[in-house]
DNA sequence: CTTATGACTATGA
DNA sequence: TTCATAGCCATAA
């Protein structure tokens, strides 16, 4: 089906990010060729097997970057927390500093 | 066919 | 800058 095969694609791609680095749901989306397909990105991390899978699903955040706080695998904090391990800066707002972050394919 | 829902994004107040 | 609303695409009822 191509419904998992979007799946995978996007589960390859999150697995791809570098450490230390973020994107964005339309961002990721895009990179599969398919930019309105933002909200299926997301979906795609809900049904993520995990990080523990190799799905990095934390270093996905909005494109102003926010964290999908009430869904996170564990909340905003357990995030942030896993991002500022890998090296990635938190603005005061507590968002990713995309200007910086910001993976580039 | 119309309506509702969703880890989104863009625009306007 | 922050909050609220509309638009977008795919699926389900």
């Amino acid at each position: 089906m191509e419904r998992e095969g979007f799946f995978e694609r996007t589960y390859e791609l999150v697995r791809q990010i570098p450490r230390g680095r973020v994107a964005s749901y339309g961002q990721i989306a895009a990179m599969l060729g398919q930019p309105r397909k933002a909200r299926f990105v997301g979906f795609a991390m809900h049904a993520s097997p995990g990080q523990a899978a190799g799905v990095p699903c934390h270093r996905v955040v909005f494109k102003d970057g926010s964290l999908a706080a009430g869904y996170a695998f564990g909340g905003p904090s357990v995030q942030r927390q896993l991002l500022e391990e890998e090296g990635v800066v938190f603005l005061p707002d507590g968002r990713v500093d995309m200007s910086t972050c910001r993976w580039e394919a």
